[in-house]
DNA sequence: TAGATTGTTAATCGATTAACAATC
DNA sequence: TAGATTGTTAATCGATTAACAATC
């Protein structure tokens, strides 16, 4: 397919359009770009240059086929096989991720999950069993997992980290609301609900007041 | 102080500076854009041209007052004052969120929580008593709630959706890996966990394999 | 003073949008 | 055919980075 290189803001709009798609009902044979611009409240161009960089194309007057496009959508965002990954941390947010059903659509499997808290290693939650968090490493490497979501508590978080970089873990989904010094060779994405929905209820785009303060001084 | 608009990636990028500074040593007097820049990864213009927007600036050669940054970014992020927001959806992932701690940090408060399973109603889940979905009309608009979180099944989104939108909520935080058709006066920001993992997980940014087919048949 | 660091102006880069030609 | 829709090329916009002058 020689695609162009994809951009973030591209990758991140695809879902949107997958779960537009199969809202659908059933049997609809074609959608236009138009029509899914406007589902998702997005430039139509903008969503054409995107199913471009992942489809066959569409046909002028009808549109792209439904089935094909969900098809080629979900192929690219499974790109590469199944991906492994282990949670570590299983409070209350890391159970809930554990349980949550979502990832096998994107071919995402939970292989593992720690906890340094022995009373809870041994239970089962979201099809793993959880381990004490000095199995790391090696269940790690025993499992070709290559990707952690972190969802300990802040004051644990640097040493999960270094704990799960050890453990040749690549990429790390980081919850802490922490800052984290990262370990060479790997990858960490911070994920702060808190600020997240900040940003989001304020209207914070907006500039401030505009109270002028040419003069320098105050008061 | 005549703020320049702020972009939703600098928005994006202060919680990540607050963590550092946070993270320092008791009594650092001075920290430096470098440094910042530095410790979270990004370049230091970058930096500095993000803190001009929110702080009263730093001096040649010393740098930024610690105190004063951490105090700046704090009062931007917290701008408009306190915001009281609702959970719809007290399953797992609503019910960690609701016990999760950090959204004091950005002056955020859990005022209500709504579930349509009786059997959560009257129980009592991160300071708040869960509601009947019935309630939530009266109830948001008694209490001044215009932010919705929405961790309810796919299936239950639209109509969580609308019923948040007929209680005057203006801004929605939504979970649920559905396609959701906004009504008026709403913006619904998608939070897709599955997607974002897989995004990330995959380097997908990337351009995928360069096969010519400029033929463009296949066999 | 010398040099580290800030803040700003200009250059680059990338992403979005507009204009238009191609096609079914 | 006429017109809706695709796909592409050019224009615009915004964000990041580089270069540099100001300052403590």
């Amino acid at each position: 397919m020689a695609q162009a290189k994809l951009s973030v803001n591209t990758l991140r709009r695809l879902p949107q359009y997958l779960n537009y798609l199969h809202s659908l009902p059933g049997g609809t044979p074609h959608v236009s770009a138009t029509q899914i611009a406007e589902a998702v409240g997005l430039n139509d161009v903008q969503v054409r240059k995107d199913l471009a960089a992942v489809s066959q194309g569409g046909r002028p007057r009808t549109g792209y086929e439904t089935g094909l496009l969900v098809r080629d959508i979900e192929a690219l965002l499974r790109l590469g096989g199944p991906v492994r990954f282990a949670i570590v941390g299983m409070g209350r947010l890391g159970s809930a991720l554990a349980q949550y059903g979502g990832f096998s659509q994107y071919d995402l499997h939970l292989a593992a999950a720690f906890d340094t808290d022995p009373a809870l290693a041994g239970w089962e939650i979201g099809g793993v069993v959880v381990r004490p968090a000095d199995e790391m490493a090696t269940h790690c490497q025993k499992n070709g997992i290559r990707v952690g979501v972190l969802t300990v508590p802040p004051a644990a978080a640097q040493t999960a980290c270094d704990a799960l970089a050890g453990a040749g873990v690549e990429t790390i989904w980081n919850f802490a609301p922490a800052h984290l010094s990262i370990p060479a060779g790997v990858r960490v994405e911070n994920m702060n609900m808190a600020a997240s929905l900040g940003i989001l209820s304020r209207h914070l785009q907006q500039r401030l007041d505009d109270t002028d303060e040419r003069e320098g001084s105050s008061a």
